[in-house]
DNA sequence: CTTTTGTTGTAACGAATGCTACAATGAATT
DNA sequence: AATTCATTGTAGCATTCGTTACAACAAAAG
């Protein structure tokens, strides 16, 4: 990816083409490379071998596999990809041809993590524990937060329920007192999220926000909220904070529900596996 | 940089000392292995002699001049200086202690915006702004990067699909030769997803992966594609750095597309004042 | 159950490595 | 001029390297 000077024969990209060909152990030695390059750049077959818990000639083989005469040829190539990322820092700044946006992505996740202490946690993410349904509302920028919960929570507990804004009225009839409403919004409010937030509300339906403001009109609702910088990302409004946001709310919900969050995900885990939903990804099976 | 309370102990910095100590051969080593420092990272005792013009032993008394053992102590240590300066200059500033996920999300961010650099994000933006139609597939932890996807290049073009599991076949049977999907999937990879992309590739659609490595059965797929770290939020998986990637994705088509995007938005912007989307709240006319 | 095929580990070999003992060289000192 | 001293090169050492041939093994096919 980084690398040129020679086409994109970057060690990454010869694993990636040889994918298919790799046999189990071939991808532990994958791995192992891929995440410390040095044990390719500075190591020794019987090195490699020994911290991957596998015999040398397999290294070899790998490294054949990859289209290489040998270890050497390989680690010469390593070599050379490796000190090509050195000789220019300079670059390496300019790489990130947008640093400001990154910057900005940066310093609105710092302030999540700050707003997001464990006391304003722990308030945000105890009603949702008990409550017997939880809504889940959303504006556009941060629908990806309001997946992200429902996602999450739907793991660990029934009755999680993501309004759609065009169903707001027909799945909102359902709730009643001592349920939970988390509410995502910000800076432009929807319309319709305030209303429905507001309706809530009145009738006794436990408010929680996510949002960009004290000014917010959903701060007025509730005092079980937090508030986040929104970055831009080019012209639209970025849906990380929102992300955070939602995981870190999953994160202690899960905490504070210990056991029983752990029964579901087991036995979600089995289902998984029962019907096969995942891959265990293995290319030779697929050949 | 390793260790010691004491000034760094860089190989320059141990010549500089040692340098009256030093013979004119050891000079004229001295220069070379400065000049070039991977004659000693990667090189050995007689290549390093060939090229400065010396014997063997003529090396490895400078090494021991140096206050090393031998060679190897010297080649070893000049592989750890050369290896701290690789990493990415964002993880160096990394020190103080915080939240675990705080310090894996963030790192996991700094590794999405190295991977995501100008060449890789246009090689994967470019096909979407010429496509017919634009797919997208998801798998379960990046059903939030996909959502951002969506919105986003749904407001700036049309026939943007986000592939819904369960209406994976009725969805996919309208693709044509030259559309592009992009697909997202990490670590266990959704059967779902992987197969409909192969058979998306089969007739012709251009694939866009975002996955977490090159061992994905997406790298098989396409070379347009970026690799990126997912770290761990209590016992999921984030989606941070998913959401990452598709806003820089947006981010980029946005500005490949230029004005006919921005008389989208303009558009799209005109829609919203008419139906009042939104709230344009400013708590004091509310009051 | 037998055969075949593919994968992995054991053992051994030649080549190259780093290192050291010792000799050669040249300059400075007596 | 003889001797000492520091500096450098030659030759040989044990070790470790990467590599290869072959056997053990498991899984799939017949």
């Amino acid at each position: 990816m980084r690398n040129n000077g020679s086409p994109l024969l970057t060690i990454k990209n010869l694993i990636a083409t040889a994918n298919t060909r790799l046999t189990p152990t071939d991808r532990r030695i994958a791995e192992a490379v891929i995440s410390d390059p040095t044990l390719l750049t500075f190591g020794t077959v019987s090195g490699l071998a020994e911290k991957v818990g596998t015999s040398p000639p397999s290294i070899v083989r790998f490294a054949t596999k990859l289209g290489f005469e040998g270890f050497s040829e390989l680690q010469q190539h390593a070599q050379s990809e490796f000190s090509e990322q050195i000789i220019s820092p300079s670059q390496r700044v300019r790489q990130h041809h947008e640093g400001e946006t990154q910057q900005n992505i940066e310093r609105a996740m710092h302030h999540a993590f700050d707003e997001l202490n464990s006391e304003t946690l722990t308030n945000m993410a105890t009603p949702i524990v008990s409550a017997p349904q939880v809504f889940i509302l959303s504006g556009e920028t941060s629908m990806a937060g309001a997946y992200v919960l429902q996602s999450g929570l739907s793991m660990i507990r029934n009755n999680v329920i993501l309004i759609e804004e065009h169903a707001t009225g027909r799945a909102l009839c359902g709730a009643q007192q001592g349920d939970v409403a988390v509410v995502f919004d910000f800076s432009r409010y929807r319309r319709n999220s305030i209303r429905a937030s507001q309706t809530l509300g009145e009738h006794g339906v436990t408010i929680v926000a996510v949002t960009d403001s004290p000014l917010s009109p959903l701060a007025e609702l509730t005092e079980l909220r937090c508030e986040l910088d929104i970055p831009a990302v080019g012209p639209f409004d970025s849906s990380v904070p929102a992300v955070i946001a939602a995981e870190l709310i999953v994160s202690k919900v899960v905490q504070e529900m210990r056991e029983e969050a752990r029964e579901r995900i087991d036995k979600l885990e089995a289902f998984w596996q029962s019907t096969e939903t995942f891959l265990n990804y293995s290319p030779r099976e697929e050949r």
